[in-house]
Order: C-alpha cells, then structure tokens, then sequence
DNA sequence: CTGTTAGCGCGTTCAG
DNA sequence: CTGAACGCGCTAACAG
C-alpha cells in the first residue's frame, strides 16, 4: 500500500502539486487540506490525503513553506559556553525549560547554538530562524548581536548588558547580592570573599584583578560582585572557570589560604558555594559555625548538599518564559518592553555569626 | 552608513538581487561572491559586498537558499521528556555534547525537540531538518518514528529497540549488566534488587510486574534488568520516574522495606544509584558494609558522593559522536551501518562482600 | 571569470 | 467552495 510504484519519479519524495493531480483538485485546494488554513469540503480533502498516502507523500515541505511564508517556526537560544559546560548548571536547564515550554506551546522550535567563534559563526551566520535569545551570563555577546542583528533576526537578551535595540529579560542582581551582604554584615561578618562567574572568554581562573575587571564584560558577574561590594568595598574576589561545585572548590581553595582567614564566602551561583563548602570542609572548617557560605540562583540542588544553602532565589523558570513570551511577541509585530524580575534573600543553614563575633 | 533611506522597499530586508543589481552583476555572480562556492574576481566581489552593505543586506536568506538545495543545515535531536528532567541527567548532557560538536564540526546545528504528543508532535512534524537523532532511553519511539519517516527525514537511532531502517547506535546494556551482576554473585550476595529507568510513555512509579514488563517498550531498561536477572531471575525491580537522585531515593526506599532484607541494589543509572545510597544512609545503613550499591553509566557525578561508585562504565560521548556520524555520513549518501560500543565493569567502593557471607 | 535561464515546492491572490 | 497563475529568494546549470 505504502510506496506504490506507480507514479512517475519514484523513490524522491513527491509534491503538493503530484497530489493535488493525482486526487483530481488544484494545487491550492490540496494546500489547504493540509493545512487546515481554510474551507475545503470534507469529501474533497479525503481525496486529497488519499491520494497523499498512495504517493507516500508526507505533507508540505517545511523548507518551501518557510520560504513562502517568511517563518521557519524555529526560534534560536545562543550559549556562549559547549553544551556539557552549560547544561552541568541547573539554572541553564531551568532557564531552558521555561523557554522550550513557552515556544513550544506557540508551536515553535527549539535550536541549541553555541556562539563559538570558530567556524565563521557556524549556525549563527546560516541556520533559518525567525528569532533569538541570547543567554545571559556571557562574558561577550557582541559578535553574536552583530551578526545576527545583520541578519535582522529579533533578539531578545536574558541578563545582557542593556544595549541599544536588544529587549531583554533582567533580574536585580546587585539589589539581590547587595542584600546577601547586608545579612552577612548584620551576622558580624568582616572578611568576605566572593567566588565569581567567568569574567573573559577564556574561562581563566584566578585572583580577579582590577585590570581583569576592568577588562571584563561579563554582566551578570560584574552586577553580583558590584551588590557584595556595596557593603564589603575591599571584597577580594576569585574567577571561577564556571558554574560548577568542582570550579567552586578550586576557586575556595585558594581563597582559604589567604590571611586574615576569611569568616565568609559568597558564591555568584549555588554550585559555585556547593564548591565552597566542600573546600571548606576539606580543611576540616565546619559551615556555619566556622565559616559562612551563601549563593546566588535559588537552584534545584536536591541530593547535592545535606544543607540548606543561604541563597538569593532568582525565578529562573519565569525568566526563561518571559523571555520567550518576548521574542514571540516581537513576532507577532508587537511592541517588547524589557522585563525585570526581583530576587529575593532565602536563609538557610550555611550562614550564621563568625566566631570572632 | 547603515541601512539608508535610499533604495525603495526600506526597512524590510533587501534582497541578492537588489543587490546584484545596486553592484551591477547579475544575481548568479553576487550569489556567489557570497557564498564563495566559485571564483569571483576580487575586485567583482568587493562591489557586492559593498552594495550589500549600502542595501543594509545580510546575506542570503537562510530558508530560500534551503528550499533550493533541499537542505536546512538542522539536524534535530528527538527526546522523550521535556528539557529539565532529560538534562537532569548528566549522560543525557554528555550524549548532546557528543552529538553537538561533531555536527557543529561538520556545519549543521542542533534543534532539539521532545517527543510529546501534544500538539500534533509539534516540530516533528513541521520543523525543517535534514536527519534526527532519536534518543534512547525512550519507552516509545513510534510516534517520532512515524511522523519522521513518512516526512522522509533519514533517522539515526541510539539505543533504540532494533527495527527496520532505523540504523542504531548502541551498547551492550544486557552483557555490561550481567559482568556487574557477576561480580556481585562472586562477592557473596543473593538478595539483590534493581531500580529501573521509566518503563512507560506515563514515568509511573512502582513495582515492576510482570504485566507491567511485557507491556513495556524500553528498550534500555529491559536490557539492563535482563542482564541483572542473567545472574539473579528474581530479582525484584522498582521503576523509577526518571534517572534523578530523588528518584533512586524514592525507588530504593521502598525496596529496602521488603524482607528479608536486600543485600544489594543495582541502579539501572548512576543517578538511581546514588539516590540508593542516600536512602540506604537514611536508614543508618552503611555502603558498602551493610549494602552494596551499584550503577550504570560511569557518569561525571564529582562533587554529588563521596564514593567511588561502582558501575558499568559506557563511552557516553563517543556514542553521541558516532550517532552524530551515522547521520552525517547518511546526509552525504554513504552507507550507514549499526554501531556496537562496549561497556566496561569499573569497581568502586560501594559493593563489598554481604554481611551474612 | 560572468551572465542567462530555469526552476526548488509551496501559499496566496483573484476569479469563477 | 475550487481553479489558474504567480512569485517568495535563491542557486545549479550551462553558455559566453
């Protein structure tokens, strides 16, 4: 019954018109039996899907379609960082699932790019899309906005530097950090070190220096650190290679060893204070009592730590969605506003007084 | 300089003609000074870039240059659940890693798109892509496999039950399984459970009986319970919704319940068996002494445990990689054949000699 | 090296 | 409700 033989041209697939032939109709009456886009008497669009199956012809072709309408139905999210890197953080996920959910529910699709600058921007410079979010937390979007605002793609930006033409989705990250400091400072606390996200495309880890800072476009790292710095103006800080429990360890390790001894350490994500804590127990130092540690994301961390992280919670998921909810109304032809969200301070277990206090 | 009020049709996007015409060549010659695929005079090539950038011109439009080469430069990528649990698991990440760099590295980008059947399955069935990875693990396959290959999409799939024209890439679940089974066997134990991967479309939780085993389609998961019962038939198996820490929690407490008691759980993932640990600590059990605990996997799972997890040990990548391939190689008309990759028994401290030996 | 000629497969006018 | 004609924007052939 499938892949009769007998229609000329065989083995290729077939096409709207040989259908629309072979069930005696026009071209665009098969069309709109497809499509559903307009009336076609019930017996007439039997014929059609009939006549369809006997061709083994699986219905319009999405590439000739998106040519004719102008939509690919495909809605791009640009990452600076390779997918095993990005998709260790649970942010990242959540992030992600409330965008997928939300285009998904407009029948859009998802495609995953990587704003490597190898390969002359690969899918950047070349893959159909009717849109794109670029996701926050990059160290440099510019070469991602650059290319793609000359392909005139809509983009919408989550947690980028505010910039001229792009909408963005944004939460209060210094307010939220600069009230985990205030906590900190109301608890005693004096010497407090902060465990950053990447400052520079290189990932390099280490001491962050003024130069590096001043170096640095990294958003969302410069906003947190600038909120902690807000009360502890001399907070030294480390880079961490990302946001990763095991970036976190390495960047404590080196920030335990300094002296004075620190009373507490701040990371910019829960994994990057799950870190922190493993060093801190490492050297035997028990969390709160001798040392505070707190975060930033409100992240599902379940099973990763027997405590309850001092966290700013962020609402990822609603993040995610409304920066979708952006880019598809940019598609329907409406106005976009930027969106901003408010974080909120959760105390948990892993901060409390210094002992010198 | 940047689009000018100067040529008729401004503000929607110009066109190569436009711009062959502005460059005075014809549309052949300016398509391909930009797309480099034949030699064009340096001189005739900067007069079109020239006249693109006056025209405000992005370059070739992505869906029109697809429709007429007949291809998208997409390769999808077809999972069952949707984002934030399939990348709660860090084998699911590390496979997308696989696939992503070896279809980046050949020029195509990644859409992903869960198999769920709402919405008239979405993007399978109106998204551009020139071939889909199904990803294993699936209860169900024929939905996606149905929509695509009546679309004609070629179809690669990984650790999916065998059937025809679908080319495959899998592991040895039932032998890798059988080697842990064995070495369990050889240490003593006889009382040995297993926690299984979702065995329904539903993810429900629970027993596994036997009506509920031979409705099911996992593919996955019947292989590695078959290779547990090569060694141990009786062995009971509780389903777990999901390869998640809390689910092995869940899965492993009410295991430990049953009497007598076990002397050993076999989580059909890393992530399960982790969750068997915690479960087994939660009752004041200590791994291995009291109970042994075994994985699947050999997963990145740093920082999540203090120990060194037993389990099977599969090139997560390297099959990503190589499914990668299979489309790649399907996409440029080679011959496409069925991958085998080995697992490997890594021993780690959480299976020990059962108190009772 | 460049120009000419044809479509790719479809959706959408506009009549009837 | 259906049919005829057109063109979306581009690139593959071939000819010059």
């Amino acid at each position: 019954m499938a892949n009769p033989a007998n229609h000329p041209g065989d083995g290729s697939r077939a096409t709207l018109a040989q259908v629309a032939a072979r069930a005696g109709v026009s071209a665009s009456t098969a069309s709109l039996a497809f499509s559903g886009a307009g009336p076609v008497a019930d017996e007439t669009r039997e014929r059609v899907l009939a006549a369809a199956r006997e061709l083994d012809y699986g219905g319009p072709d999405p590439r000739a379609r998106s040519l004719r309408t102008g939509r690919s139905g495909i809605i791009a999210v640009v990452m600076e960082d390779r997918i095993s890197v990005a998709f260790g953080d649970p942010v990242a996920v959540t992030l992600l699932d409330g965008i997928a959910d939300e285009i998904g529910g407009a029948g859009y699709s998802l495609l995953l790019l990587t704003d490597s600058l190898e390969r002359a921007e690969g899918g950047l410079r070349d893959a159909p899309m009717d849109a794109a979010l670029l996701l926050g937390c990059s160290t440099d979007l510019d070469p991602a906005v650059r290319v793609l605002s000359q392909r005139q793609v809509p983009l919408i930006g989550v947690e980028a530097e505010p910039r001229q033409g792009l909408p963005m989705v944004d939460i209060d990250n210094r307010a939220g950090m600069r009230r985990l400091a205030e906590h900190l400072a109301g608890l005693g606390h004096e010497r407090v070190a902060v465990i950053t996200l990447p400052m520079d495309r290189g990932h390099a880890r280490g001491p962050l220096t003024q130069v590096r800072q001043d170096a640095s476009v990294a958003y969302t790292g410069l906003e947190r650190l600038a909120g902690v710095r807000d009360v502890f103006p001399d907070a030294p800080a480390e880079v961490a290679a990302g946001s990763l429990i095991e970036e976190g360890l390495i960047a404590a390790r080196a920030l335990l060893d300094a002296e004075p001894a620190l009373t507490a350490i701040v990371g910019q994500s829960d994994l990057l204070a799950l870190g922190a804590i493993q060093a801190a127990e490492e050297r035997g130092l028990r969390v709160p009592e001798d040392i505070s540690v707190a975060g930033f994301d409100g992240a599902r961390i379940d099973g990763l730590s027997r405590h309850r992280l001092t966290t700013v919670v962020q609402p990822t998921l609603e993040k995610g969605r409304a920066a979708a909810r952006l880019a598809l109304a940019a598609l329907a032809g409406e106005p976009v506003e930027n969106v901003a969200f408010t974080t909120e301070l959760r105390i948990g277990d892993t901060t409390a007084a210094p002992r010198s206090a």
